[in-house]
DNA sequence: CAATAATTGCACTTCCATTGCATAAGAGAG
DNA sequence: CTCTCTTATGCAATGGAAGTGCAATTATTG
């Protein structure tokens, strides 16, 4: 019994075969990936599963939706010890017009907003656009 | 030639009724709204024209457009003054779980977000969700 | 008025997200 | 191990928003 078993386990969900597959392909990737994406990795496997097996990973807390206003949901893996169950993740997001990519700032958190008298704050989504590290550095 | 005229003439804007009746719609609006809003409002107008010209006005810095996460693109009026036109507009927006609106907080501008070395913030998009005054005060 | 340019309406397309239902695979009881 | 029940997967279809091509209408200009 190794790690990502006792992972799934420990977030309840069972190990499927493709789920696995998908769960590896999202852990070596270091920016946000698309269902398009995730498709292009798995030509063999239905568009439907492969939505789906997100889905469920969103539902237990495994990766979290991004919303970086391309109007394309984008998902990356969730750290170790967030707490996105409860709420939206804090860190903020940048996505690079440049190479259209978009990636996790995990430890950049999302400073307090104020918001007027009357107004409660629940939770923040705050997306960066400009040009990646890779893509300025030449 | 009144004041709407005026203005649309200072904004290269050639005045139809259309617009006219499209632009006193979002005028006497107090929140953003969306495509299907406008639709509703004028149910004998064509989609398209609708669309259009929201987009007349999104280019000619008349409207900005919103990003509140909700998936659907909703529109608020420009402030006079304001710079849509060469950035993207640096006031923050509310969504509201409750009665699922989204407004403009135009007088709370968007903090300095630092990003990590060699990422250049170009614009950011940040929207507060959360309960809005009306909902909140009972 | 005629000629030209911009706006409007209709039909159609594209793209992403989501669902219903049938089948296959897996877990658990006996 | 086998039967039963649950869950996962695959296929087809749908829905909704955004955007485009083109023809018809309306406005502008000379
Ligand atoms: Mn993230
Ligand atoms: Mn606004
Ligand atoms: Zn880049
Ligand atoms: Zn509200």
């Amino acid at each position: 019994m190794n790690n990502i078993e006792q992972f799934f386990e420990s977030k309840h969900i069972r190990l499927t075969a493709m789920r696995l597959l998908i769960y590896k392909f999202l852990a070596q990737k270091d920016v946000a990936v698309t269902l398009r994406d995730v498709e292009n990795a798995f030509e063999k496997a239905d568009r439907t599963t492969l939505y789906r097996t997100i889905k469920t990973f969103e539902d237990k807390a495994v990766v979290h939706q991004i919303d970086d206003g391309t109007g394309i949901t984008k998902y990356a893996l969730c750290e170790k010890g967030c707490n996105c169950d409860i709420e939206t993740d804090l860190h903020l997001h940048f996505h690079c017009n440049n190479c259209n990519e978009t990636i996790c700032l995990t430890d950049h958190k999302i400073p307090q907003i104020k918001v007027p008298e009357g107004f409660v704050s629940e939770n923040v989504n705050l997306v960066v656009k400009g040009v990646c590290d890779k893509c300025s550095g030449q």
